[in-house]
DNA sequence: CGATTGACGTACG
DNA sequence: TCGTACGCCAATC
């Protein structure tokens, strides 16, 4: 695993914990994504303490693709709920893994989103 | 070593 | 409401 220190059941694991690098916290919470659920690149960084890092979390998931991995990468998308990234995954597409787990997808982009989106500074935050 | 480029998002006109 | 500009961090050119 990616993990080596710090694992997810540690909230607020980026504010104390700089032993750890970005992307590997982008690793940590695409990992709590629930089956089903879709979260943003947006919220991943902002939940990394780092807003306007959107694309880095983007970057870090491209790193996975050159390593085997056993993340949800699926089910981050973009804030419109478009699967930009499917063109990047290799084997099952991105847009079968989530329907496997029951997202509607019409034409690339999740129905409902508002539904089965999933912020991770709502869950893993919780005071 | 500087410039460019990303699985993005926000700000501004 | 729509289009453009810029930021963020890391890797590649």
């Amino acid at each position: 695993m990616f993990v080596t220190k710090t694992m997810p059941n540690n909230k607020r694991l980026h504010e104390n914990d700089k032993s750890i690098s970005f992307f590997e916290m982008v690793y940590q919470v695409v990992a709590l994504i629930p089956k089903g659920r879709v979260t943003s690149y947006g919220a991943i960084a902002k939940y990394l303490g780092a807003a306007r890092s959107s694309r880095m979390v983007g970057w870090a998931l491209n790193g996975l693709n050159k390593t085997e991995h056993n993340l949800p990468a699926h089910r981050v998308v973009n804030r419109q709920g478009l699967l930009t990234g499917k063109e990047h995954f290799r084997g099952i597409p991105m847009e079968q893994l989530l329907t496997d787990e029951g997202v509607e997808i019409v034409n690339n982009q999740i129905q409902n989103l508002s539904q089965i989106y999933w912020d991770p500074n709502e869950v893993l935050n919780v005071e």
